[in-house]
DNA sequence: CCTCCAGATAGATATTCATCTATGCATAAT
DNA sequence: ATTATGCATAGATGAATATCTATCTGGAGG
């Protein structure tokens, strides 16, 4: 179990705004503007947030025009699903 | 959905050695000085690794004689998990 | 071209966090 | 009683992080 690796993800996805932002894409894909819209923070700390999440691999951006979609990658979500429930010895 | 408590249980496990730690005690209770013998740190910082475990409500602790065991709260974390199924809207 | 707009980048700041050394405290062994 | 042991606490330090303002970039439309 490459424990670094694992804990990487999860300090991706472990806060606060950024569980919004994915449970928010879940349901599709979804543009900056729109995610930035349900936050009180600024933009420079949404292109941040989102940076972080598309360098954990959990999200990846298209962009069309001008503007930038942002979706889930299910595959590297359902590995992480699978790490944790091997750390917890659980059965998946 | 409540992100900000989904993300302090998050942020506790996300550490590479409290990812370790945690998939030691998976297996049945631990004391402090087994684990630490798995580990380069000192005895304080496992110490602080297991407070923040136990704060996190996802360990607990057991005292006997000198030693002290720990274990996983099987229910904690299967509330986490299925928080976490949610957050991606996976089936659970 | 020029301007506007979506988003990224740069740089600063305040907070959090992982780690260490030193020390305290309780219990066991002698 | 005294000593040794297992673990917690206190305090310091360096690294990482979330946020901001200011600025840059790249494409769309006039």
């Amino acid at each position: 179990m490459n424990y670094l690796a694992l804990s990487k993800v999860m300090k991706a996805i472990a806060e606060p705004n950024r569980l919004q932002i994915l449970n928010m894409i879940s349901s599709g894909e979804k543009c900056a503007c729109e995610i930035l819209d349900h936050f009180d923070f600024t933009q420079p700390t949404l292109s941040h947030h989102m940076k972080v999440l598309i360098d954990s691999g959990i999200v990846t951006a298209r962009k069309e025009g001008k503007w930038h979609y942002y979706s889930l990658v299910v595959e590297k979500i359902d590995t992480f699903q699978d790490l944790m429930s091997q750390i917890f010895k659980l059965e998946s």
